[in-house]
DNA sequence: GGACACATGTAATACGTTACATGATTTT
DNA sequence: AAAATCATGTAACGTATTACATGTGTCC
């Protein structure tokens, strides 16, 4: 019984919460998604929905609309034990630990540019962040209205790293990371 | 003139950090690191620098120690050039986004469990984060101990991060989740 | 001097992205 | 009817991971 990746997860996810669906609306999950880690490609999408039907873990029915042919999936019970399985508990380390963030990576590094280009990465940044994370609380307004649960705890938590990232980008302008030229 | 990948860009900035360096000192630093995003394996370092090596970008002076023979690499100006332009500004939607949460990915899903593995998915998380936390907060202190500013910042960028899910996580338990029997 | 970590690689494999291809449906 | 969009794929490509291979230094 292999493991499953994110992306394999988070699909046998959206199918359990959507059942039964096309694969394109699977598609269209990651295509309308505010997160832009998965890009939803279709080499991406329609050879993984393959390999979770050949492990048995989704199910497929035909399925037409008009002329138009496709089939829709749904979860076999196997497939919801691996989704369970994958959601944990128990947690991995990677699901635990300092998830990634681009804008950290590059603040390692905020030594190579120029006092002047500090100071503008670090305005550049702190704009574009509050201009997402105003986004994010309208995105989180609407769904607390809407009722959906899940999705509003999912917006809560992409809404508080935003803000987490904001406060952080401030207090590096304060701590004055611009006042230390270190160019080479 | 290519984009840099996040890796390229990173391995970059390692490299001008703390040129003259070895390969390995750049592993070093992957396998080191308490973010669990890359694991610094041999195939994606030692090929990476090569690439580098040949787009002009970092160049290489023999090194031997002992009977050991190896090379240490150092940014070129177009290297330099490179990192500034990958560094930014100006930033990406996908430096600025919602940075990916395999925490936030696997709670959209939480329906899936039943409310007794709700309950167990929810503390294991947090008791797993306040770990996590408690290691960043202790790394976060020696770093400002030790006066690497930059070092500093990415601690407490990390600690923000961690702070900010804990406080999520809490939140999500509270909004019980847990009270929405959803399963199928 | 044998075991183990250090250091540097290569090969097989897996998988996500972009680009391309094709037919159905809707819009103008 | 032509153009644009929806929906479903396939192929080529790049690259990160794991596993394997090899030689050097250190420790008991």
């Amino acid at each position: 019984m292999r493991f499953l990746s994110e992306l394999e997860g988070c699909v046998l996810g959206l199918v359990w919460a959507r059942q039964p669906c096309t694969p394109y609306s699977i598609r269209r999950q990651f295509l309308d998604s505010p997160s832009p880690h998965w890009s939803g490609s279709t080499g991406a999408i329609y050879p993984l929905v393959v390999r979770l039907e050949r492990r048995r873990l989704i199910r497929s029915a035909a399925y037409s609309q008009g002329r138009r042919r496709s089939r829709v999936f749904s979860l076999t019970p196997a497939g919801l034990k691996a989704l369970r399985r994958w959601l944990g508990p128990p947690h991995s380390a990677e699901t635990l630990g300092v998830p990634s963030d681009p804008l950290r990576t590059r603040l390692e590094f905020l030594g190579a540019l120029s006092e002047q280009q500090r100071i503008r990465f670090l305005a550049d940044a702190e704009r574009g962040v509050s201009a997402h994370l105003r986004v994010v609380e309208q995105d989180c307004r609407r769904r607390q209205r809407e009722g959906d649960w899940a999705a509003y705890l999912i917006a809560l938590g992409a809404r508080g790293m935003l803000h987490a990232r904001l406060k952080w980008l401030r207090q590096s302008a304060n701590l004055q990371v611009a006042a230390r030229p270190r160019s080479r």
